[in-house]
DNA sequence: TTGGCACCACTTTTT
DNA sequence: GTGGTGCCAA
């Protein structure tokens, strides 16, 4: 046998534990894992798939299996590539949103759909929910775009149209979304889109309505694994089960306690009740942690612990004990940001580790902003992964969407982004953009359409917009229309070259000297790079697969391996990953817990499993930090530790600091000292206390309370004073007899 | 019609 | 500290 050959049967379970084992080998029906953190659930899918092609002939065609990020998916190919060799090129990984795609691609045009569709985003949405909400006359500062478009995105991932949720309002806010849906639902048919949730519900619709279709897929996809199954929402479940419908060899693997996308309609159900849907199913639990040291399981095991409503069960280590879990208060966000790059710099230099062994999680993206400055000045390498990503950038938005102009000239988004932002759209103003779009409504056509008939490029009666505006138009359309015809036969990159030519959208950054629009063309640039990377492909499918690749990434997608740098990362995103050394910073009541999970102890319990997720990343070192004051919206306000931190038990913490902490009414404060602030000595009652803005004090009448702001006053302090239960007062200091806490 | 300026509300988390 | 919106003057 060749070295490089596959490995037998007996290799393929070589290390595995018994457990493990069972989850591999159980392959007749259905087979529910519940996978602790780093219990080897990659590893046993992995070996699950190979097992099924070496040991019961499966070929690799037949086996599908949905990952959560793409990145994920990449993974999964190597691992297997390396198991099975060539055969791994023949599987099916991806995501949902991305396995959909091609099955739309191939099938949309049964269900009336054209298959050239333009994906929209998050912001393509939000926009879309902006122009419906105007053209119902709808104030959108009392009728916010965001949180419509969240109820819209629920509606459809539990497969409700317009329709059926109008029957099913129960305020007046919802009849509003009532109105909204169907309008919103117009807006992306006329442009030709579909958005994220449209990609798996239009799918579904698809199996529903030819039947034969799914069949097709049924026969083609004999075997079914899901990964992260606790995320899966109401019509992923329901894509999986009708895919594996008949032959039932289905095997979804996740965990209860990691599911942290509640908000986006992810239903728990799934997983909890797969039991109920598959009563002959194996269910098989991996508890044993092979990733941390028993410090960080015991922390984790006990956090998580806490949650009310949870399926009981441990989580536990052969590991040694490690070092325990450091917390750390700190002054501020500047404080606490350079506490973590002190520190690994401190264990960087010590040889210990490596830049790319530490991680820094955080809950919400804008506390990068400190950190990325702490990274900047300190000239430590780092990667942010996810967060502003590149193709947020107002300079790459514009670009691409000249790109998808091209690619779908219906898309009235892109073509008004394209109208406004760049030379092209130069002298066209409101005014003929209304008379325009009053054109598309009234002959349910495209805004294309309308420019195209103001062009005279239509039998259609035009627009009736003035000689300028339509000389304007026409040239527009004339540029349009040239740029779609080379689409198909110059290179990607070519295109985009003529594309930012003809358009103007290159000239404005020549001409500044700005250094920002430089940095802005730099980017433009970097973004041209990543499309030679399609050079390869034929041409006219090149656009296409490229819109499609960079609207489907990832937070994750978009981390570079191998280089040796920190990774600064969000708790959510930081799901799936592993890490020798992790900080999980911003620790406080409001933060994390986040303020808006607050009121409802689904979210809390949720926002635990986050803090739960963020600890069991740590394979060696965990740091948890603080801040005891954070700068939100530009001011700065002050922080309480979060209460998830009492859920760690003391003997597996390395703070001094965390021994003096103590609750008081529900929420839990902080010891004395402050980051690098040295702790105030302890001022003796009878004496007038010298005091400072953030100290904690005690008033025989107020209570417990923090000074906010210290005036002096002719050998006395004029004091205000936030306190818990009685607003906020200001004080004489010689007078109140405050007690510095 | 455009560009500049002032004001505003906002920031969870993401395929 | 940001980005989007609205008003005003040219």
């Amino acid at each position: 046998m060749q070295p490089q050959s596959h490995e037998t049967r007996v290799d393929i379970l070589k290390g595995l534990n018994d457990a493990q084992q069972r989850a591999v080998t159980t392959t007749d029906g259905p087979v529910l894992i519940v996978a602790g953190p780093g219990s080897g659930k990659t590893r046993v899918l992995t070996h699950r798939v190979a097992y099924l092609i070496e040991e019961h002939g499966v070929s690799p065609w037949h086996i599908l299996a949905v990952t959560f990020t793409n990145k994920a998916a990449r993974q999964m190919y190597d691992r297997l590539e390396r198991l099975v060799g060539d055969d791994a090129r023949k599987l099916t990984v991806g995501t949902f949103h991305a396995t959909c795609v091609k099955i739309l691609r191939r099938n949309a045009h049964l269900i009336g759909i054209d298959p050239r569709f333009t994906i929209y985003d998050d912001a393509d949405q939000l926009e879309v929910v902006r122009r419906t909400l105007k053209d119902e006359n709808l104030d959108p500062k009392h009728f916010a775009p965001r949180p419509i478009l969240s109820r819209i995105s629920a509606a459809k991932s539990r497969f409700i149209g317009p329709d059926e949720f109008a029957q099913q309002t129960g305020s007046y806010w919802e009849e509003v979304v009532a109105r909204i849906y169907p309008r919103y639902r117009d807006v992306l048919r006329q442009n030709r889109a579909l958005d994220f949730d449209d990609l798996l519900g239009e799918a579904l619709r698809l199996f529903d309505e030819q039947p034969e279709v799914l069949e097709r897929y049924q026969d083609f996809y004999r075997y079914t694994l899901v990964d992260e199954y606790q995320d899966t929402n109401h019509v992923q479940y329901r894509l999986v089960k009708a895919l594996s419908e008949g032959r039932r060899n289905i095997c979804v693997v996740g965990d209860p306690d990691q599911s942290i996308y509640g908000w986006r309609q992810a239903d728990i159900r799934n997983i909890l009740e797969f039991k109920r849907d598959y009563p002959d199913a194996v269910e098989i639990h991996l508890e044993l942690n092979y990733r941390s040291t028993s410090s960080i399981v015991s922390a984790a095991d006990n956090v998580i612990r806490a949650n009310r409503q949870r399926i009981e069960r441990e989580l536990r280590t052969e590991n040694d004990l490690g070092e325990k879990i450091r917390i750390h208060e700190a002054y501020d966000e500047t404080q606490e940001a350079s506490f973590v790059v002190n520190e690994i710099r401190r264990l960087v230099s010590s040889g210990e580790v490596r830049f790319q062994d530490c991680a820094i999680m955080y809950r919400t993206n804008a506390q990068s902003r400190a950190l990325e400055e702490a990274f900047v000045r300190s000239e430590l390498p780092y990667q942010i992964v996810g967060g502003t990503r590149f193709y947020d950038r107002r300079e790459i938005k514009d670009a691409m969407s000249i790109l998808r102009l091209i690619a779908n000239p219906q898309d009235a988004i892109s073509l008004m982004r394209v109208l406004s932002n760049t030379q092209l759209g130069k002298g066209i103003g409101a005014r003929t953009l209304d008379l325009l779009n009053g054109w598309a409504a009234l002959h349910e056509r495209s805004l294309f359409d309308a420019i195209a008939s103001a062009a005279g490029q239509s039998h259609l009666p035009p627009p009736e917009v003035n000689n300028r505006a339509a000389n304007l138009l026409h040239a527009v359309h004339q540029t349009i229309q040239r740029l779609i015809d080379q689409s198909a036969q110059v290179q990607l990159s070519k295109l985009f070259d003529i594309a930012i030519e003809e358009t103007g959208f290159a000239q404005q950054f020549r001409e500044s000297g700005d250094p920002e629009m430089i940095e802005r063309w730099e980017n433009v640039l970097q973004l041209r790079g990543v499309l030679t990377g399609y050079d390869d492909l034929r041409e006219d499918i090149a656009l296409e697969t490229f819109l499609e690749e960079s609207t489907l990434v990832a937070g994750q997608d978009s981390m570079e391996d191998g280089e040796n740098q920190v990774t600064l990362i969000t708790l959510h995103a930081a799901k799936g990953l592993e890490f020798p050394v992790v900080f999980l910073i911003g620790a406080e009541e409001g933060i994390l817990p986040h303020s808006r999970s607050m009121e409802s102890e689904n979210e809390v319990e949720e926002e635990r499993r986050l803090f739960y997720v963020g600890i069991t990343r740590a394979m060696n070192r965990l740091y948890i930090s603080y801040a005891f004051r954070r700068a939100m919206f530009g001011q700065s306000d002050l922080s309480f530790r979060s209460r998830f931190i009492d859920s760690i038990p003391r003997d597996v913490i390395d703070a001094p600091t965390a021994e003096t902490a103590r609750s008081s009414g529900g929420t839990t404060r902080g010891p004395r000292s402050y980051g690098q602030q040295t702790a105030t000595p302890p001022t003796p009652v009878s004496e007038v206390p010298d005091l400072k803005p953030g100290q904690r004090v005690f008033h025989s009448r107020f209570g417990d309370g923090t000074v906010l702001e210290v005036q002096e006053r002719s050998g006395d302090q004029d004091v205000t004073v936030q306190f818990k239960r009685h607003g906020t007062k200001r004080l004489l200091a010689s007078m109140a007899n405050l007690i510095v806490d």
